[in-house]
RNA sequence: UCCGCGAUAGCUCAACGGUGGAGCAUCCGGCUGUUAACCGGAGGGUUGUAGGUUCGAAUCCUACUCGCGGAG
């Protein structure tokens, strides 16, 4: 898969541009929403749609325990099942082999699950997580990988991903001898392990490259280790990979964190925090985050962000989906869940905008000096009247 | 009027002679390829009032106040 590199900034890595799926084109730098069990939590695939996303993700382990295979076979694939018809990429259940440390046991072969459902037992390899994601039918799918806990040891990140490395290996083989079941496309993206080691990284980006993959996801970061550490493997990585190809820098993260990823070369993004941490009452603003359950708001007529655009933003006030959250309706979820997406979108197409108008860098750094101020304290409560 | 029961955190209640707790509510924090509409923390009390017994009383005794039930 080719990356049409359109713009890149003169004072940093960051680079915008296009990549094509038979579901249409995707902008870079991108954020995709997270609907791991075929739904962005608490939204309809029209307010996705509405919201702006261009591709969303969804979760090979997860919908393999539910619906299942046979279901999703028979429904003609997750676009039709879940009435979705833009890109959508899966994950392969890699980042579950770390969630769900205590339920899995891993060996050359693969990972053996224990369903956190029902306890079944489930065997993940290589070949067969293509399988299922092709009965799945995403854009893009990924290799299974491990994705290891940033506090292990030298060792074990390098045998560790020397194992992803093989495991990456044997996808790319089995993917590229299978059909495509529903009428398009799929490529498939290798992960790039070695946890915060840079030889490790380098090694890695080398399998990978030697294979040859439809594009590469940096993995095993945000998982323990410090920020700045985080900056620095994304800094040592990147540059190792082709230029003409995606980037993709997996479960990351904070809107400030995007932004200096996209300034190291990163094209793409996703994240469960928008979704859940909106879930929980928190809010994303160009001024820094907000509690929307916090008293300051009971009586604060205006919107959660006066620069947002978003529906939530237009036509609701902070006491309104402060008062939402304070009796547990659902709608406090919802209308949370469309401004933090529409949030991270909206930051996304800015990126974008900046990086044409090659202003890039220093937008990013008073973006983020605003957004590191808490918006709360600047706005105290007005009355209603 | 008499009899009985009760009174403990904002609310509903534990603790029944040995350092007064819980749930909810309130306030605050966390969340990074979703086991998460979740998890964690904090504040909050002269135990209705006044006496008494005891080394020690929310706890036992007396009176009073208030509430609920019953009898008349």
């Amino acid at each position: 898969m080719k990356l049409a590199v359109t713009h890149t900034d003169p004072h940093s890595a960051a680079r915008a541009g296009t990549f094509e799926t038979d579901h249409g084109v995707v902008e870079t730098p991108i954020f995709m929403p997270v609907g791991t069990r075929g739904a962005v939590k608490s939204l309809r695939s029209r307010d996705v749609e509405e919201i702006g996303a261009q591709i969303i993700l969804g979760n090979t382990y997860h919908l393999f325990l539910r619906p299942g295979m046979e279901l999703m076979e028979a429904a003609g694939g997750l676009h039709r099942f879940m009435n979705w018809n833009r890109p959508i990429l899966t994950d392969s259940g890699g980042f579950q082999v770390f969630s769900l440390q205590e339920l899995r046991k891993m060996n050359e072969a693969g990972v053996e699950f224990q369903s956190h459902i029902d306890g079944t037992r489930l065997r993940f390899t290589p070949e067969n997580v293509v399988e299922t994601q092709r009965t799945i039918g995403s854009d893009i799918a990924m290799v299974l990988d491990e994705c290891p806990p940033a506090m292990s040891s030298y060792d074990y990140h390098r045998d560790s991903m020397e194992r992803s490395m093989r495991w990456a290996r044997r996808a790319w083989e089995h993917h590229r001898r299978l059909p495509f079941p529903y009428g398009h496309r799929q490529s498939l993206f290798g992960i790039v392990q070695g946890g915060t080691h840079a030889d490790l990284r380098l090694r890695s980006v080398e399998a990978l490259r030697e294979t040859g993959f439809d594009g590469y996801a940096i993995g095993g970061l945000a998982v323990g280790e410090p920020t700045e550490v985080m900056y620095r493997v994304v800094e040592e990585t990147a540059p190792a990979l082709p230029a003409d190809q995606p980037r993709y820098l997996m479960g990351v993260g904070t809107p400030q964190n995007l932004l200096e990823c996209i300034a190291r070369g990163i094209d793409m993004f996703d994240c469960v925090m928008p979704t859940r941490n909106a879930r929980n009452g928190t809010v994303f603003t160009w001024n820094g985050k907000l509690n929307m359950r916090n008293a300051v708001h009971r009586n604060d007529p205006s919107p959660i962000d006066p620069e947002c655009g978003c529906e939530t933003c237009r036509n609701y006030s902070r006491a309104y989906i402060r008062h939402l959250f304070n009796v547990d309706e659902i709608t406090g979820l919802v209308l949370a869940t469309i401004h933090n997406l529409f949030f991270y979108l909206n930051l996304m197409e800015r990126a974008r905008a900046e990086i044409r108008a090659g202003r890039y860098s220093s937008w990013m750094r008073e973006t983020i000096e605003r957004m590191e101020i808490n918006a709360s304290r600047k706005t105290p409560a007005q009355g209603l009247g």
